[in-house]
DNA sequence: CATGAATGAGGGTTCATTCAT
DNA sequence: CATGAATGAACCCTCATTCAT
């Protein structure tokens, strides 16, 4: 929903500000981000802000539809529909892994969506946002279940919730102060999160699904 | 840390306040609380708020902590020790989801916690918040691991992570309003989320993890 | 509707920011008062014109209807019910001249309400305004045709529509810049408009009235 | 006060750019008329509009005498002056109400030229508006009086500044909302304003001019 | 200790005008 | 000449906090 004043500026511009108002929103929250202080930081007059958007709702919904769908492509455009499920779950931890370390911003937006007083940006946002990954997970766990490398026992749909909600648990952990202080806490972590414990951390939650999910060995 | 004010005040005044606190965190998130209308719904006036507390922050760090420690009590004070660990997780699911079912604000404000701009928050109450649950999760797998009716494959850490991850998930998806956008698409439930369908979610959702964790049946 | 908190500031503060307001309204117009150059004149903090009104559009309500009830009060506080017809005409004339001598702010205000994209005041506060000395009027021109000093042929609505019209364009040419250099290029008047020009525009405006309503002289 | 530029350009675009100018200004007054919106009404672009004028302030200024010029040959223009003062005001007002039924915007913006922070436009507008109409009713009248056909006791001046006065109320009364609601309460009318409580109130006025104006018939 | 008036920095948004293309 | 993106000064209003009573 930018306006069209925004479609034409030079692209060069147009990623810049984006993100900057994405830095901004993860950094300051909704609510405290200064459009003010994102003129300044994206080089524009405060007036051009609102000869791109209507508004900071309408800009922060457009960053945060804009960011999703920048991770999606991360994800599923580097993906091989024909793995397994468990190497497609792997997948989807290592590229999601990787592109929250590239844009760090991103998960703090998500979350940002579910804070209260957020409501009118979850009504716009949520279905959108988790549709697509439902689908794909359910797809992908009935024909596991099919090749019978997914337990047979398990409701797909659920199922498809729970890895879904560890994923994101996974990449919260990653990010936000609070989720990586709780990670630290049940995984002893001391000290400072590392790209060694991140990689085994990732590793090890991957290993955990895969465990929980394969049907146990027939004799 | 409220001032010893707020201490000497009727009890029945003290504990509208902190509900009237809780909700209007939870309805409006700590940026868009409004300490005037915090007054005027618990009935005192702006000046005695700063006599109970040095400051907004203050006071919200007070209502979360307190919050977490009704939650607290509400879950385990009422759970029997001698439960094995699959009767103590339905416990925790059933009497987390009745807490919540009484005491709406609360998932709403542990998750702003999580929001950023938080982090001062963050680092204040989420090491005290969640060493509790986790201490108690990795004694009790340990202990059914021991007694044979945990699957000793398991790694203790990472399991206790998961299990309250998908606690945190499964009240996210009854309060936040976001993530119950994201039950209802993964669920594939149409229209409100009602009692029933609550009911129902823990128990596919307990029944889920008692499958993940319990050994397969030896011949 | 100014809030309780403006009802229980001092006496004089409140008087004296009343008159600060009306003062601005008319000389800048409803849109082009600031809201911080009243607070700075009438020597309060821009935060508290909010603690006395719910907003800008509030507060002009509130200074037009309070000057239209103290105009009131000037004009027909001071009247004996009875004069006949033509002596409460000349009264209300003199003493409305002296009135926005007094405050000459008053008219401008007057005039603000008829102006153009001030519909929503118009609808708030004309029925209120007018009302009064339409009753007035009728109630007086009937005595008059009854005891025979008015023409029995006119129309009472229409009668009391015209004098006070007259009575508007009256007070609108002294005070508005516009209706002035009108009066003058009616008048014939050079130069600045005096007191003895107005008195004296006032007599001609009365005995003119006078001289239409009283019916012709019978032989 | 148009650069040459707006000279040039078709005529057509120039109609509908004076039209939709009058009709915005008439909508919001001079302050809320914006000029983006102006553009985008008119369908030019907002950097023409100031290729055509200089400034706001000289579009209004423009806009005005043009639209003050159109009225005066609305009604002068097909006035027959051999007819007598009567039929002449009988016409004023009727051309008058005609003209703004076809061109309701531009009482509203005569009366925005007498609202507060108007000055400017007061002095340039006010004493070439005013003079046109002055000195044909003086004449008139005078030529009535020497026809005997109007009161011979009456100041010729003041008449005229009265009956011009009636006038302004009168079309002040079909369109202003506020002048409009003042209608209503003096003349008792529910409801909206048809064109038959138009008619019927032209009529009216008119007459009660001519009763008030005619001299007393003479045995 | 309670009250609530006072404060003023700050934030979102608007809009007349400019100017490079 | 036309265009429309850019500008930035204003402006209305909010709200955490203070303090005199």
């Amino acid at each position: 929903m930018p306006k069209e004043t925004f479609k034409n500026i030079p692209e060069a511009k147009r990623q810049k500000f984006l993100n900057e108002a994405a830095l901004l929103f993860a950094g300051k929250g909704y609510a405290g981000a200064d459009m003010g202080e994102l003129a300044r930081r994206a080089g524009v007059s405060k007036g051009s802000i609102y000869n791109y958007f209507e508004s900071k709702e309408d800009l922060f919904l457009y960053v945060c539809s804009f960011n999703l769908e920048l991770s999606r492509q991360a994800i599923y455009g580097t993906m091989d529909p024909d793995w397994d499920i468990y190497r497609q779950i792997e997948h989807i931890f290592e590229s999601g892994a990787r592109f929250i370390g590239d844009h760090p911003e991103f998960m703090v937006i998500y979350l940002s969506m579910s804070a209260p007083g957020m409501e009118q940006f979850s009504r716009a946002l949520a279905r959108e946002t988790e549709k697509f990954t439902s689908d794909h997970l359910k797809r992908e766990l009935a024909k596991g279940i099919a090749a019978g490398v997914v337990r047979a026992d398990l409701d797909i749909k659920l199922t498809a919730f729970i890895v879904n909600g560890l994923y994101i648990l996974f990449l919260s952990s990653l990010m936000s102060a609070y989720f990586q202080i709780r990670m630290s806490e049940y995984m002893e972590i001391e000290g400072a999160i590392t790209p060694e414990t991140t990689r085994e951390f990732l590793q090890k939650t991957v290993d955990h699904i895969h465990k929980l999910l394969r049907p146990p060995a027939v004799k």
